[in-house]
Parts: C-alpha cells; sequence; structure tokens
DNA sequence: TCAGTATATAAATGTATATTTATATATCTA
DNA sequence: TAGATATATAAATATACATTTATATACTGA
C-alpha cells in the first residue's frame, strides 16, 4: 500500500469518502456486513423509508461498496468488501484518540 | 480496534469522512504531511485562493486533522496524525481493487 | 504609530445532495 | 391477466457546503 499521495487517485479518494460521509449510508453499510439483506429487512431493521434506502442503496452501488442480487422479488445487497469495515474501525479509532488527546489540554 | 458497528461512533465517522471527501482538502493534507507549512506556502503551492486556503484549514482544524502553530506573522500547519495518510491508502487500494475487479465483468 | 505583509472572517453566490412525496416498474400468485 | 407485494425512479423541496469577493484582524519593521 502506498502512503505518497503521488501514487493516489485523489478522485477515488474523495468518491468513496463522500459516501462513506453519511450516517444512513454508514448504517446501511453495518446493516448489510454480515450476511446480504432484502431491502424491506433493511428498511425494517434501519427505520427509514423505502424511497430513502434505495436512494441510498443506488450510492453504495455506484461506488462499488456493495453488490446486489436479485432473488424473485427480492434484491439483496451485501457489503463488498470485508475492508470497509477494517478501514472505517480505523477511521474510528483515529478519531477517538483525536478527541482523547484534545480534551487533555 | 474495533470493527463492530455497535462501539463505533457513527457521528465521529461521518464528521471525519466528509472532512477527507474533498478534493481540495485532501491536497493540503498531503501537501502538510511530510513538514509543517505556512498558509502562503501551502496557497502557493497548490495554486489556490488564500481564503479558500485558509476556510478548508479552518475546516482541517475542528476535525483535530491537523495542528496549527503560529509563529510571527506565520501560522503553520501540520498533520497531527500519521495515521491519516495510512487510512487513506488503505482505502486508496480498496478504490483500485475495487475498480479492477468491476471491469473484470 | 504607520505602512506593509500574513492570515482570518463575512457576505454573497452557486452547486451538490439528503429527504419526502408521488408514481412507475418488476415479480409472483391466484 | 388482475391484484398484491417488492423495489426503483422522478419531481419537488430543503439544506449543506465549496468558492469568490470584499474586508477585517494580527503581526512586524521603520
Amino acid at each position: 500500500m502506498v502512503e505518497n499521495f503521488n501514487e493516489m487517485n485523489l478522485q477515488t479518494l474523495v468518491y468513496l469518502a463522500k459516501c462513506l460521509a453519511d450516517e444512513n449510508r454508514l448504517r446501511i453499510l453495518f446493516c448489510v456486513s454480515k450476511e446480504k439483506k432484502s431491502v424491506s429487512t433493511i428498511v425494517e431493521e434501519l427505520q427509514l423509508s423505502q424511497p430513502l434506502i434505495s436512494h441510498h442503496l443506488k450510492e453504495l452501488k455506484r461506488s462499488l461498496l456493495v453488490t446486489v442480487e436479485r432473488s424473485g422479488p427480492f434484491v439483496y445487497y451485501e457489503l463488498s468488501d470485508e475492508r470497509i469495515l477494517s478501514i472505517l474501525g480505523k477511521l474510528n479509532e483515529l478519531g477517538d484518540d483525536l478527541l482523547k488527546a484534545r480534551v487533555s489540554f
């Protein structure tokens, strides 16, 4: 993995970060992270409107963060890559530490 | 590091991801990642207007991604934590792989 | 204290995007 | 094929945010 910005695709980074920068999309990602779930299941679990869920799923699909699979009338979504969780975990840890360091002065 | 969303602070994640979801802010982060730099240096290197740089630096400071230090008339900004680069590196790598997997069918 | 430089802030503008509401499409079953 | 359910899309609205322009504040040296 490179950490040299010359080798990083800024547009890709921005695109992915934007997709992760919404609380409802994060909730959806976590919701489908252990197993694939139908839209209606996600709607029920997250208590958000069906069009809103569909809209966010479309964004997540466009950014390739989830995969889609139709089975009969149901459409199942699932996290596309485990690393997404690990990256979010690291970002969360960083945020914690930054806040901790901050309140100490 | 936890990858269990129950232990993650969604608000913090959203806040940090938003801050990373702008190309100019990413360029600033990389610009100050090796050494602290004054605002005018950043302006010159990135070829953006001074008020725009100041605005983004304010956001980066609010999100604790950079630290600030004044010295005389100059204000120096620097990346606050090396892990920011490593997280961006991993996100970049993920994006690459997702795209690769995508074009293969 | 005044002039010049460095940086920050405010106001104005344009654009992107989250959400809601309404409707369309797709699939299954009777 | 008609009706019911599952999902997607479109239009409308509201809000957030990036950028520009103009101006204010902070510091330094004469």
